[in-house]
DNA sequence: TGACTGACGCCGG
DNA sequence: CCCGGCGCCAGTC
């Protein structure tokens, strides 16, 4: 797999986040290491700062509910307005986490 | 080829 | 809860 399509990979699981949801870079590293075979929180968080313009960053956080460095204000604003709950400014993951279901559709 | 760096994660102090 | 250290993967200098 390029690096081209895992960066894709990584962007299009990030579309399919449910608004007022959120998912860790962890997360995201560990759900594509099963479809691609790589996985690297280190990795995710260098694509989504890279190419994450075009999909809803707002809605991946770290482990620890943590905003983007440098971006707290504007992903905040944009969870609010999704109704997340944030708690001095972090994500409550253990009501927000949210992590993909299918296992049907292959892929 | 080796060192440095980064929207990370976990453990220990 | 904050801070520091170490492991991690890939890209860049």
């Amino acid at each position: 797999m390029s690096p081209e399509e895992y960066r894709e990979q990584v962007l299009q699981l990030v579309e399919r986040i449910p608004a007022g949801r959120v998912m860790s870079y962890g997360a995201i590293a560990e759900y594509l290491a099963d479809v691609s075979g790589r996985c690297s929180a280190r990795q995710v968080g260098t694509i989504m700062a890279r190419y994450g313009g075009g999909v809803p960053w707002h809605r991946v956080v770290n482990s620890s509910g943590r905003l983007p460095p440098g971006h707290e204000q504007r992903a905040a604003q944009l969870l609010a307005e999704e109704g997340v709950q944030l708690r001095a400014g972090r994500v409550i993951m253990q009501t927000t986490s949210w992590y993909p279901e299918d296992h049907t559709s292959g892929r």
